[in-house]
DNA sequence: TATTGTTATACTCTATAACTATA
DNA sequence: TATAGTTATAGAGTATAACAATA
């Protein structure tokens, strides 16, 4: 099951070093909003559209009841709203309230100046087979991953 | 102070999304093992020598407070141990205890494996570029990082 | 005095299991 | 029956502030 080659774990060493290091700059960042780095990452979905909560607890890799205590924090924050879905009245709505959606913008907007300030060395060339890399391997899914 | 253009964000944004990625492959290959995301972080960095409770709360990026509860818990499940430093009696040493040691190299290889076939498609030349790319980001620093 | 590590406290994040309401 | 969301509960992660022991 472990077909790995020395030369592969370079990569994946690295990859895991970075991840560890944009976490730290993501905590950083979100901290002096007011936002723990999940509250953020949460805000930021909800940047799109609004979302259900199947679907954002689907998208944030947490489970729905985690997804209630947090959404119930932000809302008494007045940063995101629940509304109605239309058509299923079980179902609901989160979205930004213009408060929320300011700080969502502030928020993504601190993170990619950081991130840029640290990628700012690297060449044209480069940056565009990071960009392409790093979007393959989001993307990418793995063998026991269906479930 | 946002000096960012469009081109900037594109990568900066490939990267947060991967980053997001790989924290939850991260926490689906610390689960089965029966460790939260953190906790196999702790352990993995342990691997390489034993650390003081500064140190490691440092590298790990959280307070020592924080670090004194988890480092209990792992205790008590015997995966590390707390040992006198040498010369500092205020100090001591977390080192992996046999169990331990079995368990963070477990974790740290079904993570790397994982990622390995997430980005087995990748070319020998893009895996390089990556490789150094990503090296520069993980040890690159941002103005205000000096405190 | 400064540093190492801990304790006390308060939140937040998270999962599991059981539940209500609607589809 | 199945799905959307919540509640109850328990444990883990985290920070701040105050502390003890040692350097």
């Amino acid at each position: 099951m472990a077909t790995t080659t020395a030369r592969d774990s370079e990569l994946a060493e690295a990859l895991v070093q970075a991840m560890h290091r944009l976490q730290d700059l993501h905590a950083e960042t979100s901290r002096p909003l007011g936002l723990t780095p999940q509250q953020a990452h949460l805000l930021c979905v909800l940047i799109a559209a609004p979302l259900g909560m199947t679907e954002l607890s689907r998208i944030l890799s947490i489970e729905r009841s985690s997804l209630t205590s947090m959404v119930d924090r932000l809302e008494r924050r007045e940063l995101v709203a629940r509304t109605a879905a239309p058509r299923d009245r079980r179902a609901c709505l989160i979205e930004l309230t213009p408060d929320g959606l300011t700080l969502a913008h502030q928020c993504h907007d601190a993170v990619v100046d950081r991130i840029d300030t640290l990628t700012a060395d690297l060449s044209q060339t480069t940056r565009r087979t990071l960009v392409t890399a790093l979007r393959a391997i989001t993307t990418a899914t793995v063998s026991n991953e269906a479930d």
